[in-house]
DNA sequence: CGTCCTCGAGTTCC
DNA sequence: CTCGAGGACG
């Protein structure tokens, strides 16, 4: 075969990149993909091979020389004047205290004053300001040259686009633009419904949000703006001779602006919230390490109830003429740091999707990831849920993916990143039929779960349902867990919650691992889970709808087995939060025969004792409470017994009837959530005394 | 009939 | 903890 003439190769190359360019356009600019992201790869893929094998073919503006976040050929570059500086890094206590030392070294000064500033997750942004009104703004880009973001700018509500009173002729305000998390699950609602693309995370929305060509969108994106810094005159560096206190009082010429005659930080950020310019609260000016350490610790116990997302906080030096004395190294200056916290996501690849039956058949298709450190622990599973979800998502095997595990502990997959797709990643495709038992999986029309078929027939319900028998809430047997479940219904010991009480010690030695001794814990174990009582035992049979709450409405409302067994569905919706539904799942669970068989057995070898009353206390009457984090002394459940001995009541979720959310160590949404609609918060002593006072009269 | 509230179910790691 | 969905209530 012969080569082809270069003039081909070229117009062939050429081609690729317009193709590219215009699929660009559709996807990043029209948020209109016309191509899957398969066909996007292999265009990509055949210019790469086709730029390695010809460089000269390889030019500045092909779509392969783009990194990342690189300027979009439709947005004007925007030099700076002073290049925009990142901070260096400290990730670790000891590199903030080695911070510490060097400045203290650098300036001969023990413990410096240092003005302290939250670090936000989102993009560094310049202003310029001519005569006091907004005339370019800027993203950072590679530092030097970013890209002309006027117009997106322009639409965000908190930015002044004149500033009031006097003003230094050309003024440079920097800062970071952002999308409060509010506002990021609005837009992802809003994506959802239209079927487009979430975005993983409030970054990512802020920044595809900026760059937006039509500046309508940008509007109804909502972001915000918190001022930081500033550059004077056209980027000549700040030579004011700076006032010798930091707060820069009396001052020679009082004519001179406000923001011009700041000499720290602190004076400047002052300085900045007098122009209008939207300036962080949440700021602290503090010394030596001691302060640093305090403003931390501070910030990172409050991080998860800010409207915001950020990743760390900044120390400055305060003091200016301290500044220019520390000066800069390469790219960062020496007299500030970011003292970032552990990361709370993270980068990995889908390994796999499988699926897992739960007890009552649902199938959920899990991630298998490539190990990743995230939040401080390795995450190698995560839930996608149902079939929507990652459909929507569009997570596949191969795929690069964003994982998250922010204060609460369940590790979730935000979002594929489709630049990093290889070819040969697959889509998840739910199976026909169950891994387990091989029933069909059937999905309800209009259902988001899709079920195996199988009921009792398929041996991982079967598990799910012994372990839910076993289960702390239930009957409460110790030690019978997953893996010896597992080992009992994979001998054939063990078929249904009956035959648990059947077992005995040479049965159970017949296990692998399974000594004299943990045999003889395990049926002492059972033998005290005979005794019962009615509402954990209605719990235990796993019907479906039936939880805890409606098994002891159950419960109290019949007080016997033998009387909700011989109720109607007429007479099963007379309890508190049963209708239809539940009364029918009810009603269909008691009229199947194996059913019956199951409890009848059951019965015979439990005692099954009488609800325990309702509470007689009215002290709290019907108070509502909720529970959220780690109390430091009471357990949860011991907390909710002391509510309810009151005659309070605990709730899970925070709505506008709940009148206190008791909050503990490492609260998460319940409590930004209490705080939002104003709800009275408690610790455990605040609990405490309240139980007291009422409880004691 | 729509809205709000609550419950049930599934889930990760050590 | 978060979702979906059942139930209560206006």
């Amino acid at each position: 075969m012969s080569a082809p003439a270069p003039e081909q190769l070229a117009l062939h190359a050429a081609q690729l990149r317009a193709r590219i360019a215009m699929l660009d356009h559709a996807y990043y600019v029209l948020d209109a993909p016309e191509a899957t992201d398969a066909e996007y790869d292999q265009l990509m893929r055949a210019l790469l091979a086709l730029e390695d094998q010809h460089p000269q073919l390889r030019t500045a503006d092909s779509p392969t020389q783009r990194v990342g976040g690189a300027p979009r050929a439709d947005l004007a570059p925007a030099p700076h004047a002073v290049a925009m500086l990142s901070l260096s890094n400290a990730l670790t206590d000891d590199e903030a205290q080695a911070f510490d030392m060097r400045v203290q070294a650098g300036l001969g000064l023990a413990d410096p004053v240092y003005c302290c500033e939250l670090k936000f997750d989102g993009l560094a942004i310049s202003l310029r300001y001519r005569d006091g009104v907004l005339e370019r703004a800027a993203t950072r880009g590679d530092g030097s040259v970013g890209e002309d973001v006027t117009a997106n700018v322009r639409t965000i509500r908190s930015l002044p686009l004149r500033l009031p009173g006097p003003v230094p002729p050309l003024l440079e305000v920097r800062g970071e633009v952002l999308m409060f998390r509010r506002d990021f699950e609005r837009l992802n609602a809003h994506q959802r419904a239209h079927e487009a693309r979430e975005f993983a995370n409030p970054r990512n929305a802020a920044a595809g949000s900026l760059r937006q060509l039509d500046a309508a969108i940008t509007a109804q994106r909502r972001l915000h703006f918190f001022a930081y810094s500033m550059v004077q005159g056209d980027g000549e560096e700040d030579t004011t001779t700076a006032p010798d206190s930091p707060t820069g009082d009396p001052n020679p010429n009082p004519n001179m602006p406000a923001v011009t005659r700041a000499g720290s930080q602190w004076a400047l950020l002052d300085a900045l919230q007098e122009l209008g310019l939207p300036v962080c609260e949440h700021r602290a000016r503090v010394q030596g390490i001691a302060g640093l350490r305090d403003f931390y610790e501070t910030i990172a116990q409050r991080r998860d109830s800010l409207p915001y997302e950020i990743d760390g906080v900044v120390f400055k030096v305060d003091d200016f003429q301290q500044q220019r004395r520390l000066g800069s190294v390469a790219r960062a200056p020496r007299w500030a740091v970011a003292r970032k916290f552990p990361p709370s996501e993270a980068r990995t690849q889908v390994l796999g999707i499988d699926v897992q039956v739960g007890r009552t058949g649902a199938i959920t298709p899990v991630a298998r990831l490539a190990p990743v450190e995230v939040g401080g622990v390795v995450v190698s599973n995560a839930t996608l849920h149902n079939e929507d979800e990652v459909r929507r998502k569009d997570i596949r095997i191969g795929d690069t993916v964003i994982v998250r595990r922010a204060g609460d502990v369940i590790p979730e997959v935000l979002a594929s990143v489709p630049e990093l797709r290889p070819a040969d990643a697959r889509a998840f495709v739910m199976p026909a039929s169950c891994p387990v038992c091989g029933s069909a999986i059937e999905r309800g029309e209009g259902e988001v779960i899709a079920r195996c078929s199988g009921g009792l027939i398929c041996p991982a319900q079967r598990k799910q349902a012994l372990l839910h028998f076993a289960g702390r809430r239930a009957l409460d047997i110790d030690g019978l867990g997953e893996k010896l479940v597992d080992q009992l219904v994979d001998a054939g010991l063990v078929s249904h919650p009956a035959g648990i009480f059947a077992l005995d010690l040479p049965t159970l030695q017949k296990l692998d691992r399974m000594g004299e001794k943990s045999a003889a814990n395990l049926l002492a174990a059972i033998s005290v889970a005979r005794t019962t009582t009615l509402d954990r035992f209605l719990y235990s049979l796993g019907i479906r709808h039936v939880g805890e709450t409606t098994a002891r409405d159950l419960a109290r409302h019949f007080g016997s087995y033998a009387a909700l067994a011989a109720a109607t569905e007429a007479e099963l919706l007379q309890v508190p939060d049963v209708g239809p539904v539940v009364a029918q799942a009810i009603r269909q669970f008691l009229d199947d025969a194996r059913n019956r068989a199951e409890v009848e057995a059951l019965l015979g070898t439990l005692q099954v004792a009488a609800p325990p009353p309702a509470a007689r206390s009215q002290a709290l009457g019907g108070v509502s409470f909720v529970l959220t984090g780690t109390l430091p002394t009471l357990s949860r459940d011991e907390a909710a017994a002391r509510i309810e001995a009151a005659g309070g009541k605990v709730s899970s979720a925070v709505s506008r009837k709940t009148r206190y959310v008791v909050a503990g160590a490492e609260a998460g949404g319940k409590l930004a959530k209490a705080q939002e609609l104003g709800i009275a918060v408690l610790d455990e002593a605040g609990l405490l005394a309240l139980l007291e006072q009422t409880g004691g009269n």
